[in-house]
RNA sequence: GGUCCCGUCGUCUAACGGUUAGGACACCAGGUUCUCAUCCUGGCAAUCGGAGUUCGAUUCUCCGCGGGAUCACCA
């Protein structure tokens, strides 16, 4: 068995989005199963489109689901540099060996000249092929035009670790840049060296690529070199289904994600299970148990959908997974400021009765606000209240003074001791739960909705509770 | 337009050529002495079309159709 390697080499052009991330996270789990070497390389060989900050980007949403790799930028290894733009010297001498073998040649034509080829090509509705204007007698490359690749065309016919077997005629295959005017080489030239000298044994990356594949396999060809596995993911497509997902449409960056309050391990098994699936109904996976059961074979081969409501119910799920005390440290920048000055004994309550209803982080003010501020009343609340609009204003007061005199009444404040005055209010009164806790509720948070009401009355304790009954039916009295 | 890839509920997906085509999200309905959730139960809902191979095709082949990708001195 051999050792296997793979690498995510993004460029750093800016975020990175779910798609972005998710053949990262392949290559990386694909090496983790079998307890191989991931690697991160960086492709910074575009300087014009290089965003700054980028590579910082990059290297954090990794370490946010926790792709560690084991060698790459940062952390070196035996093949450093890892950052292309290190590594000019090791393509010059690439390009020098294909120089020699009658593999490259100088590109005499102006960016304008190719264009007016292209477009010719378009008019005809051919595609286009530089080749067939391939000079007949170039000029000795002296590294101030571009450095083309001579392609030798013919038919190809592959295996892919995804997609299963693949061929394409020799049409397809044509004279592509190895070395830019500019000294840097092209990704289609660096990735292959560097996948080579990395001994990268799995080359895993987007469907995007799959259409220059056939250059590629030549240009191995050309270098002596045999070729990795590959294996193409299909693309993420966008939450309307009709393109890959893109920066330019709608696409966020993944840091966003966390930003709005979504947990990096509903991140991971979501990401992970866009397009990929163990074959049981598991729905949810641990890093651990993605490592442990990841396999490219099952990986799909048609394009996913980004659905945001899965997203949204997943996250639930793994807060609801959480221990208390972890909910309270990832939970510690979504508090409303009114929290600032509560204890951390107190949030931790709060957060328990809130557990259940959180979908992501920042849902927490909206739902928990009334534990730490004064509530601004809403009498529409009572007079919206399908039961409680059915009573005269004069009893609504006089049903909070009732329970406002029980409430004060029961002496051990706790939540059982509360239900229990609560029990014997609804026998007295002759009101039903509906109208009775519903009116108490309202009073005491008038929030839309809030967590049961023993509960909720015993975390904000007694002399809060009926500070706010009192204030209510002073307040209904008024109106 | 050339080339390549893909095609199961609205969405994500499962199904050695033999299943009442399964699960999950979403949605709808009911239950859990109050709201909102959680949780539980139930419901709705799919093999793109046509040929062929076969006793039998979601599955294999071909032709259509539909969708996507690509055709850069970007990756």
């Amino acid at each position: 068995m051999t050792h296997i390697r793979t690498r995510f080499a993004p460029s750093p052009t800016g975020f990175m989005h779910v798609g972005n991330l998710r053949t990262g996270l392949f290559a990386y789990l694909t090496a983790k199963n079998a307890d191989g070497t991931f690697i991160l390389r960086l492709e910074d060989t575009d300087k014009s489109r290089e965003v700054e900050g980028s590579a910082d980007h990059i290297k954090e949403c990794l370490k946010l689901l926790g792709l560690q790799w084991d060698e790459g930028i940062d952390i070196g290894g035996p093949h450093a540099p890892y950052q292309q733009s290190q590594r000019l010297e090791i393509y010059k001498q690439w390009a020098q060996k294909l120089i020699d073998s009658g593999r490259a040649y100088a590109d005499p034509y102006t960016p304008a000249e190719v264009q007016a080829f292209r477009e010719a090509a378009q008019k005809e509705k051919r595609a286009f092929l530089y080749r067939t204007h391939r000079p007949e007698n170039p000029p000795t490359w002296d590294g101030t035009t571009p450095l083309r690749f001579k392609s030798e065309p013919k038919a190809y016919e592959w295996n892919d670790d995804v997609m299963g077997s693949l061929k394409t005629g020799p049409e397809v295959v044509d004279d592509f840049i190895l070395i830019k005017s500019d000294g840097y080489p092209t990704y289609n030239f660096a990735h292959i060296v560097d996948d080579a000298e990395m001994q990268v044994t799995h080359v895993i990356r987007g469907q995007e690529f799959l259409s220059s594949q056939p250059n590629y396999m030549n240009l191995y060809e050309a270098l002596g070199l045999q070729a990795p596995i590959f294996a193409t993911m299909p693309h993420i497509m966008n939450e309307q289904g009709n393109k890959k997902l893109g920066k330019r449409d709608g696409a966020k960056d993944v840091l966003d994600y966390v930003r709005e309050g979504f947990l990096p391990e509903t991140l991971l098994s979501f990401i992970a299970t866009l397009g990929w699936n163990d074959g049981t109904e598991q729905e949810l996976f641990t890093h651990a148990e993605l490592i442990e059961k990841f396999s490219l074979s099952r990986v799909q081969k048609s394009g996913a959908r980004f659905d945001e409501k899965r997203l949204l119910w997943m996250n639930g799920q793994f807060i609801r997974s959480l221990t208390l005390e972890d909910l309270e440290s990832r939970a510690a920048a979504f508090w409303p400021v009114s929290a600032s000055s509560s204890d951390e004994s107190y949030k931790r309550r709060v957060l328990a009765l809130a557990q259940d209803r959180l979908k992501t982080l920042t849902d927490l003010p909206a739902l928990a606000s009334f534990f730490f501020d004064e509530p601004a009343s809403d009498l529409e609340l009572i007079t919206g209240n399908k039961q409680l609009s059915k009573l005269d204003t004069a009893d609504v007061v006089q049903l909070l003074k009732t329970c406002a005199a029980a409430l004060r009444d029961t002496n051990d404040w706790t939540a059982e001791a509360i239900q229990q005055t609560l029990n014997t209010l609804l026998e007295t009164t002759g009101q039903k739960p509906g109208t009775l806790f519903s009116l108490v509720r309202i009073a005491t948070t008038w929030a839309p909705f809030s967590p049961q009401l023993n509960d909720t009355l015993e975390l904000l304790g007694k002399d809060r509770s009926l500070a706010r009954i009192d204030q209510a039916a002073t307040l209904l009295n008024q109106a």
